[in-house]
DNA sequence: ACCCCGATCGTA
DNA sequence: ACGATCGGGGTT
C-alpha cells in the first residue's frame, strides 16, 4: 500500500510540466538542468539537447547587453515566458527566460531531439523553430500555463554535458555558456 | 528616413 | 568560406 503510493506519486512528478520556480533560478543552473528535458509544442515533442545561457547586461552577447529596448522588454520580465525573436531575416529562436523579475536572462533552445525525426531537422535553433512551427506569435507565452506549449520533466538515462563558447556571437567567446547533451 | 549588423543555415 | 534576406536599433 505504501509502496504502491510512493509509485504513483513518483510517477506524477515525472511527465509533468516544468514549474515557474524551475526558471527562476540562476541561468546556468537553468540550462543545465534543462538538457534531456522535453520541449512539448502543440504536440509535437523533442528532447531538449543542446542550449545556450544569456546573462544580464553585463553579458555582451545578451539581447539585452544595450539596455530594455521594445524587443528584449521579455527577457527583463518573469521567468518562465517565451522569447522568440527573428534573426538574419528568415528565422526565429526560441528562448525560455530565466531569474527574477528585472533581470534580463534566459536560455536558448539550440537543438532538440524528435524521435522518428531526422537529427538534421532540429540541430540548430533555427531549424527547432521551423521544425515546431514557432514564430513570432509565440513568444510572450508563459509556458509553465500554456496547455499547448511547455517543457515536460520527461524522464531521461544519466547523461554526459559538455561545455563550449556559444555560437555565432563577436564578444565572450571566452565564457563556456553553451549546453550540449553528450550521446 | 537611412544604414548596418545579426544568439543562422545551406552550400561550396 | 560565403551568400541569402530583412527586422531592429542607432543615428540623422
Amino acid at each position: 500500500m505504501r509502496i504502491l503510493c510512493k509509485r504513483w506519486r513518483a510517477r506524477s512528478l515525472i511527465n509533468m510540466r516544468l514549474p515557474r520556480s524551475f526558471f527562476q533560478r540562476p541561468t546556468l543552473s537553468v540550462a543545465r538542468d534543462i538538457l534531456g528535458k522535453t520541449l512539448v509544442f502543440y504536440g509535437k515533442k523533442g528532447r531538449i539537447t543542446e542550449v545556450e545561457a544569456y546573462i544580464g547586461e553585463n553579458d555582451p552577447a545578451c539581447h539585452a547587453a544595450r539596455g530594455k529596448t521594445p524587443r528584449n522588454a521579455l527577457m527583463y520580465g518573469p521567468a518562465g515566458f517565451s522569447y522568440v525573436y527573428f534573426i538574419y531575416g528568415m528565422y526565429y529562436c526560441l528562448n525560455i527566460v530565466t531569474e527574477r523579475e528585472n533581470f534580463p536572462a534566459a536560455v536558448l533552445i539550440r537543438a532538440v531531439f524528435v524521435d522518428g525525426a531526422p537529427p538534421k531537422m532540429t540541430n540548430g535553433p533555427g531549424k527547432v523553430c521551423r521544425f515546431f512551427g514557432i514564430t513570432r506569435e509565440h513568444s510572450g507565452v508563459d509556458i509553465t500555463e500554456n496547455p499547448d506549449f511547455f517543457i515536460e520533466n520527461s524522464p531521461s538515462y544519466p547523461f554526459e554535458i559538455t561545455t563550449s563558447p556559444r555560437v555565432g556571437i563577436s564578444e565572450g567567446k571566452e565564457l563556456l555558456w553553451r549546453f550540449t547533451v553528450q550521446e
